[in-house]
RNA sequence: GCUCGAGUGGCGGAAUUGGUAUACGCGCAACACUUAAAAUGUUGUGACCGCAAGGUCAUGUGAGUUCGAUUCUCACCUCGAGCACCA
C-alpha cells in the first residue's frame, strides 16, 4: 500500500466533487432542507489566516453530517467586500477598489477551496457586485417608502487637519489615527434608519430563537428597555423605573456638569412637600428626561448624593400606586441607526435632491445607481464624499419633474450588504427580485421545529450585537411587508472563539504573526489542518495556535490510512461491538453540541483500539470512515473508494446509527472506597446486584486491611460503578 | 463601577442529574529498529515520601453541605470579554 500523501489525493477529490456538483443545493427536493450559514468574510489584503476557517470547518462538519442524514443542504459563501480597509488602500495607492477586491477575493477563494469545505460555489455572492447592490439599494428605498429612512442632524468625528470625517475606529484616544490631531464633533445631515421602532419586537422575539443565553443578554442590554413612569414635579418631568418609591423622594436631580443646588424648589405630588432641585453629573442628559427624583432610602447612588450634600432621607414611607401621579412608559438605550457615510467604497444611496420636488427616490428601473470610477478617493474638504467631486455623476435630472437635480453623494455603511445576504443565497441569480418569496419559503421555513429562518448560523462574538441586531431588524421590516416568510432570520445561533498567535496575541499583519493556511496545507495537508482546528480546544473558546501540536492529528490520519492494509475478519467481539456503538453515539452527539474536540478524541480512541488488533472487521472500518468523513473528507473519500463497498461518494452515504442495546458492556469495573477514598476495584458482570457488590467488595484482599477491627456503619452502592464503606 | 465567563499536569485540554480527577493529543525519558539520524514502534510520565510494598497531598484560595465535591453553597483572589453613571 502506498504512503499517505495528501498532496496527491486532496486536489484530486476537490476537483471531482466540484465536477459532480456534490455540494450543490437543490431548490426543490423530496428531501427535507437544511440551511447552514457562516458569516461571509471581508476579503482583506492580508489573505486568509488560520483563524478564518475555524467556523467554516465547524459548520462544514454539521453540513456534511446533515447530507449524510438525508437533508438537502444549503451551505453557501460570498464576500462582504465594501468597507474601509479597501478604500484606505485605494487612497494610499490610487488602485481601483474593484481591482483590489477582485485580487483579494481570488486569493480567499483559492485558499478556502484548498480546505475541502463543502460550500455551494454556484451561489457565491459579492456585496460590491452591481447585480447585488442593486437590491441593497432597492431595499433602502423600501425603508424610505415606509418612512423608516429619514434625514437628521448627527455629529460625526471630524479631523480639522485632514479635513475628513472619521469612523470611530479611526479615532484613537480622541485623536485622528493618521495625523494625531484632536478630533472634533461636527454636525451633518445624515440618513437614519428607525430601528427604535422595532425595539420591543427585537427584545421580545429573542424568546423564540435558539441563541446562547449570553448572546440574548447582550442583545437585550443593547436595546436596554426599561419600564417606568414619567412623573411631573411642577414643571419638571422626571423618568423613574421605581414610581412606587415616590413618597421617599426628597429631592430632584437634573443633569449637569457638577453637583450644585439650583436655588429652586418643586412640590412632590405624592407628599405635597417642597423639595429642592439639584444638578449633578451622575444624571445623564440623554436618557429618560434628563431628570430624576432622588429617593435616598431606596437607591444607593441617591443615598450617597444625599449624604454628601446633607439632603433629607426618609426611611419609612409607604409604597405608592404610580397611576396616581404619572404615566407608564418604556425607555430604550437603543438609538436610531446612522446609515450614511461620507466615503467612496459603499453602496450609493439611491436618491436625488431636486430643488422643486425635494428628496426623490431613484426609480426601480434605474437601479442600480452604479459607483462611478474615479481617480481620487480623497473625501472633499467640506466633509462630503469623494463622489461629490464627480460633477458628471452628481448632476442629473429629477425623475419626477425632469428638472435639474443632484445625486445623493453619501454611501451606505458596510452593515447594509450583510443585513440581507442570507436571502440572496436562496436565489442568487434572480434579476427580478432580491429573492423570490417562493425560494425564501423553501429555504427559510422551518421543517420540524417552531421558529423559522436559517437553520444554523455561526459567527464571531464580535458580531453578536450590531450585525445580529441590524439583520434581525431588516428581517422584521421585510416580514411586515410580506417579502420574507419568517419573523426571525436565524433559528439557531452559535459562536466560535478566535484563534490567536502562538503567544496568545491576536493575529495581525502589523504584528507579523499571521499564520497562513497555505503553508500548513502544503506541509501537513488540509485534512490534518481541519482535524487539528477541531481538536485544539473547545470551539467557542479563544485559543492559541500551536505549530508543534499539528503532528498529533497528522499521526492520527496516518494510522487511519494504515488500517486499510490490516488483515480482515468477519467477527467483532462483544467488547469491540460496544466500543463501536459507543463511538457512533458520542461522535453524533458531540457534533450536534459543537464539541468537536471530544468527537475527535473519541475517534482517536477508536482508531487506537483497531490499531492494536491483528485483524479488524470491514464493518468497523466502514463505520470509522463514515464518522470521520465530515472532519477529514479527502482521506475518507480516498479510502472509501478503494474499499469497493459502494460506487457513491462517502459524503452521500448514510450516517451510521447506533444500537442502544449494544452500548452497555458485559463487564464493568466497580470501584471500592473506604470512607470516600479509593482503596481497590474489581471486575463484575454489568447486571450484578447491590447486595452482591457489597459482599464481593468486602472479600477483595486489599480492602480487608482497611476493614479489619472496624465496624461498617453504612455501605453506599451505585450499581455498576462504585461501593463506599463508611467505618466507625 | 456594573454584567457575564473562566481558573485542572511541563503545555492544549477531558470528566457535572455529586461517584475511579488528569481521557485524547503535544512534549519529555528509556528501550527497539538503524553504521548514524529521522521516521516508526514499545514502555513510562501530577507532586512528595519510600529500597519496595505502599502511603500522603493535589482541580486559584479559604470555609461549608455530603458517605463522597473539579461539579452544589458562601466569601475572597486572579485573568478574560462586554457595557460605560440607564434612575
Amino acid at each position: 500500500m502506498s504512503a499517505y500523501d495528501p498532496k496527491k489525493i486532496e486536489p484530486k477529490w476537490q476537483k471531482e466533487w466540484e465536477q459532480a456538483g456534490l455540494y450543490h443545493a437543490e431548490d426543490s427536493s423530496s428531501k427535507p432542507k437544511y440551511y447552514t450559514l457562516i458569516e461571509f468574510p471581508y476579503p482583506s489584503g492580508d489573505g486568509l489566516h488560520v483563524g478564518h476557517p475555524r467556523p467554516y470547518i465547524g459548520l462544514d462538519i454539521v453540513s456534511r453530517k446533515r447530507r449524510m442524514e438525508g437533508f438537502n443542504v444549503l451551505y453557501p459563501i460570498g464576500w462582504d467586500a465594501f468597507g474601509l480597509p479597501t478604500e484606505n488602500y485605494a487612497l494610499k495607492t490610487g488602485k481601483d477598489p474593484r481591482i483590489v477586491t477582485k485580487e483579494n477575493t481570488d486569493t480567499f477563494r483559492r485558499q478556502i477551496q484548498s480546505l475541502g469545505i463543502s460550500f455551494d460555489w454556484s451561489r457565491e455572492i459579492n456585496t460590491t457586485d452591481p447585480e447585488y447592490y442593486k437590491w441593497t439599494q432597492w431595499l433602502f428605498l423600501k425603508f424610505l417608502e415606509r418612512g423608516l429612512a429619514y434625514k437628521a442632524k448627527m455629529p460625526i468625528n471630524w479631523c480639522p487637519k485632514d479635513k475628513i470625517g472619521l469612523a470611530n475606529e479611526e479615532v484613537v484616544d480622541g485623536k485622528c489615527e493618521r495625523c494625531g490631531t484632536e478630533v472634533e464633533k461636527r454636525e451633518r445631515k445624515q440618513w437614519m434608519l428607525a430601528i427604535t421602532k422595532y425595539a420591543d419586537r427585537l427584545a421580545d422575539d429573542l424568546d423564540t430563537v435558539d441563541y446562547p443565553e449570553r448572546v440574548k443578554i447582550q442583545q437585550r442590554n443593547w436595546i436596554g428597555r426599561s419600564e417606568g413612569a414619567l412623573i411631573k414635579f411642577d414643571d419638571i418631568e422626571i423618568f423613574t423605573t421605581r414610581p412606587d418609591t415616590i413618597r421617599g423622594a426628597t429631592f430632584i436631580v437634573m443633569s449637569g456638569k457638577e453637583d450644585k443646588f439650583t436655588g429652586r424648589y418643586v412640590i412632590n405630588p405624592a407628599t405635597r412637600e417642597k423639595i429642592p432641585v439639584w444638578e449633578a453629573e451622575y444624571v445623564m442628559a440623554d436618557y429618560g428626561t434628563g431628570a430624576i427624583m432622588g429617593v435616598p432610602a431606596d437607591d444607593e447612588r441617591d443615598r450617597i448624593f444625599a449624604e454628601k450634600h446633607h439632603l433629607p432621607i426618609v426611611e419609612n414611607y409607604t409604597k405608592a400606586e404610580f397611576e396616581d401621579y404619572g404615566k407608564k412608559v418604556a425607555k430604550y438605550k437603543l438609538r436610531d441607526w446612522v446609515f450614511s457615510r461620507q466615503r467612496y467604497w459603499g453602496e450609493p444611496i439611491p436618491v436625488v435632491h431636486c430643488g422643486k420636488c425635494g428628496i426623490v427616490p431613484v426609480p426601480e428601473s434605474e437601479l442600480p445607481v452604479k459607483l462611478p470610477e474615479i481617480k481620487n478617493y480623497q473625501p472633499t474638504e467640506t466633509g462630503e464624499s469623494p463622489l461629490a467631486n464627480i460633477s458628471g455623476w452628481v448632476n442629473t435630472i429629477c425623475p419626477k419633474c425632469g428638472g435639474k437635480a443632484k445625486r445623493e453623494t453619501d454611501v451606505m455603511p458596510n452593515w447594509a450588504g450583510s443585513s440581507w445576504y442570507f436571502y440572496r443565497y436562496c436565489d442568487p441569480h434572480n434579476d427580478k427580485q432580491f429573492a423570490s418569496l417562493e425560494k425564501l419559503k423553501y429555504w427559510m421555513t422551518p421543517v420540524r421545529q417552531s421558529g423559522g429562518g436559517v437553520d444554523w448560523y455561526n459567527g464571531g462574538m464580535e458580531h453578536t450585537v450590531l450585525h445580529l441586531l441590524y439583520s434581525r431588524f431588516w428581517n422584521k421590516f421585510l416580514f411586515d411587508l410580506g417579502l420574507v416568510p419568517t419573523s426571525e432570520p436565524y433559528k439557531k445561533r452559535t459562536s466560535h472563539g478566535l484563534i490567536l498567535a502562538e503567544g496568545g496575541e491576536k493575529m495581525s499583519k502589523s504584528k507579523g504573526n499571521v499564520i497562513n493556511p497555505d503553508s500548513i496545507v502544503e506541509r501537513f495537508g488540509a485534512d490534518t489542518l481541519r482535524v487539528y482546528e477541531m481538536f485544539m480546544g473547545p470551539f467557542e473558546q479563544a485559543i492559541a495556535w500551536s505549530e508543534s501540536s499539528l503532528v498529533g492529528p497528522r499521526r492520527f490520519l496516518e494510522k487511519v490510512w494504515k488500517l486499510a492494509g490490516k488483515g480482515q475478519t468477519l467477527n467483532i467481539d462483544s467488547q469491540g461491538l460496544t466500543l463501536m456503538h459507543q463511538t457512533i453515539k458520542k461522535v453524533s452527539e458531540d457534533i450536534e453540541a459543537m464539541r468537536f474536540n471530544t468527537a475527535v478524541s473519541t475517534l482517536m480512541i477508536f482508531v487506537n483500539e483497531l490499531d492494536k488488533r491483528e485483524e479488524i472487521s470491514q464493518k468497523e472500518f466502514e463505520i470509522l470512515l463514515l464518522l470521520l468523513a465530515p472532519f477529514a473528507p479527502h482521506i475518507t473519500e480516498e479510502l472509501w473508494s478503494t474499499l469497493g463497498v459502494s460506487q457513491n461518494s462517502i459524503h452521500t452515504e448514510k450516517w451510521p446509527k447506533y444500537d442502544e442495546s449494544k452500548l452497555i458492556a458485559d463487564e464493568v469495573t466497580i470501584v471500592i472506597q473506604v470512607n470516600g477514598k479509593v482503596r481497590g476495584k474489581f471486575v463484575a458482570s454489568a447486571n450484578i446486584t447491590k447486595e452482591k457488590i457489597i459482599k464481593a467488595a468486602q472479600e477483595v484482599p486489599e480492602i480487608q486491611k482497611w476493614l479489619v477491627d472496624k465496624n461498617i456503619k453504612k455501605s453506599i452502592c451505585v450499581p455498576g460503578k462504585l461501593v463506599n464503606f463508611v467505618t466507625s
